[in-house]
RNA sequence: GCGCCCGUAGCUCAGCUGGAUAGAGCAACGGUUUCCUAAACCGUAGGUCAAAGGUUCAAAUCCUUUCGGGCGCACCA
């Protein structure tokens, strides 16, 4: 915590006249808490001093010593400096500090019961605008697992961000426009039964996607005539224009089900169509800063320089590209919210796309275009190999939430037949469990999909996280009065406990870390931290009993805890539900 | 061919902005419920950190090479 790093920093200033800020690189914390809560290495130190780094860390643990006793208790220099520090030990070639447990805890229990839901939220970004650019799948088709990734990545970066104070922007930046539509007009012309369209469903459109793509190997022809079809809805075409809006209006009424159930949100649903006004513009400002030129007939930014290939603004029958799209909704983006910073939650195998894009808006002269960065992440695929809409290997991501709400509503039969809720605790655990799975990993490791790994609830899983959360509600609930901060705070001396705390006191840097890097995964571990430490101290430790003042100084650990977890989970974009 | 990502226990992964004995979960085996939800907890077993060099007082972590897997490289998004 930064009240005990902050006075264990100053004493070390003073005991080896190195400045602050190179001390408090080298803070770290012991591999063991048995060895001390924080230690000072002496390596560099033995460099400096020419001895072994044995003997500074033991002739240093002294001078320190020296100092603390040096300052009379009473002195308030000594008070606010030195507070808290209870002992100072040197282990080989380590200082270690120990904290004095009871200012420890007071401190960090204190805090968390202030703030509650706004424990861990920060005022980093205040002032501050974040687009995510997040989701964005192409209409027209069924969402499936695969796209799950972007859509729950997203979010929760979304979150985290807020919660550092942010104002964020999420947009679902739909992919609705485009040479597929082409494709999609000429299925239906070919194979689909007048009028039908009227009557469609999103399984009817894939069919004709995935049929088109079938005939088109044997019938190489049918891509130019959908390259012709995209070029009429691209210059306004009437019939075109409408069947493409059919298509959209089916694909989003599936599209907004599925977001309501992992409860998502995005503050703009604007599609790549909705920049086909501005790519005229667009195009002409890259004319104008002499960027573009004309390569096998069509137009192009050279980036040969930089070690790429071009980036592709108009094909030769003079439709625009996705990127020409992505750099006019780009121009739009910073003039419509004036971001500091734009993410894009996209599949790494988009990466190349990115750096010609982002390099483009910087020779185009734009200083903002460093601010704008690609979130990739790692593909989602089969043991057998990746998945794919065109031939009909996927599956449905509503397929996969229906099945875990449904194996949820089993275990619930099993073990809490008598659960009021049953309904919404069921889906509340059962999408929390494909949160969690999905989320917990790295971002940019690949995953297999496996029913079973997504749908094992035991261990470090959703559930096991809702689980803990719901114990605690309970024993509150048991409970029954309001919880004070006004405790001994000495009760709580147990390892369990104050193991607990120290998880506890992380919470915030955890949050800063995961915004630093554009990581969900590290909350995931955190909370799976949290709570292995909350069912060890549940575990050893009673709370409720008729010593009533040891009672109060549990139940605020069991109170401020479950906050932390219920703060998390929000960010994960997950329900706590209080029982299950 | 070129570029990017990944390779840690049988499986899935943490640890990677260098530091004290490489950690979890699943699976296996054994144990814990007259007591706040056993979706939990404890224990046993399981590792040449892909391989080889290098940098360093110190390498799973940084650099180089090799091998294995994935992705991408001009008219799809």
């Amino acid at each position: 915590m930064d009240y005990f790093i902050k006075n264990i920093v100053s004493l070390l200033k003073e005991g080896t006249n190195l400045p602050e800020n190179e001390i408090e690189k080298f803070i770290e914390i012991p591999p063991d808490f048995k060895m001390g809560d924080y230690a000072f290495p002496c390596y560099t130190l033995s460099k400096i001093f020419k001895k072994s780094p044995n003997i500074i860390a033991a002739e240093l643990s002294n001078t320190l010593q020296i100092i603390i006793n040096k300052h009379p208790p009473v002195s308030p220099i000594f008070k606010e400096r030195y507070r808290g520090i209870a002992e100072i030990k040197a282990i080989g070639p380590y200082v270690n500090f120990f904290v004095d447990k009871v200012t420890f805890s007071e401190l960090v229990l204190k805090t968390i019961s202030e703030e509650r839901d706004g424990y861990g939220n920060k005022t980093l970004g205040k002032e501050k605008t974040v687009v995510v650019d997040f989701s964005s799948p192409n209409i027209a088709k069924h969402l499936a697992v695969h796209h799950l990734r972007s859509a729950l990545i997203g979010n929760a970066i979304r979150n985290i961000y807020k919660t550092l104070g942010y104002t964020c922007v999420g947009i679902n930046h739909l992919g609705d426009w485009g040479t597929q539509f082409g494709q999609l007009i000429v299925a239906y012309k070919k194979w689909g039964s007048e009028n039908a369209h009227k009557t469609y469903t999103v399984t009817d459109l894939n069919n004709l996607y995935v049929r088109f793509h079938q005939e088109a190997e044997k019938n190489p022809g049918l891509e130019d005539e959908a390259r012709a079809w995209f070029k009429k809805l691209e210059s306004g075409d009437f019939e075109a224009k409408d069947l493409w809006q059919h298509f959209k209006d089916i694909s989003l009424k599936e599209f907004q089900k599925i977001y309501d159930m992992l409860g998502i949100h995005f503050d703009a649903f604007v599609g790549e169509s909705f920049y086909n006004t501005m790519v005229e513009d667009t195009i002409t400002r890259i004319k104008e800063k002499g960027l573009a030129k004309v390569s096998e007939q069509a137009l192009i930014i050279d980036l040969e320089p930089y070690n790429m290939p071009p980036c592709l603004l108009r094909k030769k029958d003079d439709t625009t590209l996705y990127a020409t799209r992505d750099i006019a909704a780009a121009e739009y983006r910073k003039k419509t919210y004036d971001f500091d910073k734009m993410i894009y939650v996209v599949g790494s195998e988009q990466k190349l796309h990115f750096n010609q894009f982002f390099k483009v808006l910087e020779l185009m002269g734009y200083d903002w275009a460093n601010n704008c960065v690609h979130v990739d992440f790692g593909l989602m695929k089969f043991k057998d190999g990746k998945m794919s809409t065109r031939k009909g290997k996927v599956v449905l991501l509503e397929d996969l939430l229906i099945e875990a709400v449904e194996r949820i509503r089993k275990i619930i039969e099993g073990k809490n037949p008598s659960l009021e809720n049953k309904e919404t605790v069921a889906r509340d655990v059962g999408i929390g469990a494909v949160i969690f799975a999905d989320l917990c990993t790295k971002r940019n490791k690949d995953v297999v999909f496996d029913w079973d790994e997504v749908l094992n609830f035991e261990g470090e899983t959703g559930p096991y996280i809702q689980y803990t959360h719901a114990r605690l509600c309970s024993i509150l609930r048991k409970y029954g009065k309001p919880v004070t901060a006004d405790i001994q705070f000495a009760l709580l001396k147990e390892d369990e406990s104050i193991l607990l705390i120290k998880n506890l006191v992380q919470f915030p840097s955890v949050i800063i870390k995961a915004a630093e890097f554009y990581e969900p995964s590290l909350i995931c571990n955190y909370l799976i931290d949290v709570c292995g430490s909350l069912n060890r101290f549940y575990n050893a430790h009673r709370v409720l009993s008729d010593d009533e003042e040891l009672t109060t100084a549990r139940i605020l650990l069991v109170d401020v805890t479950r906050q932390v977890i219920r703060n998390g989970l929000t960010i994960l974009g997950m329900q706590a539900p209080e029982q299950m």
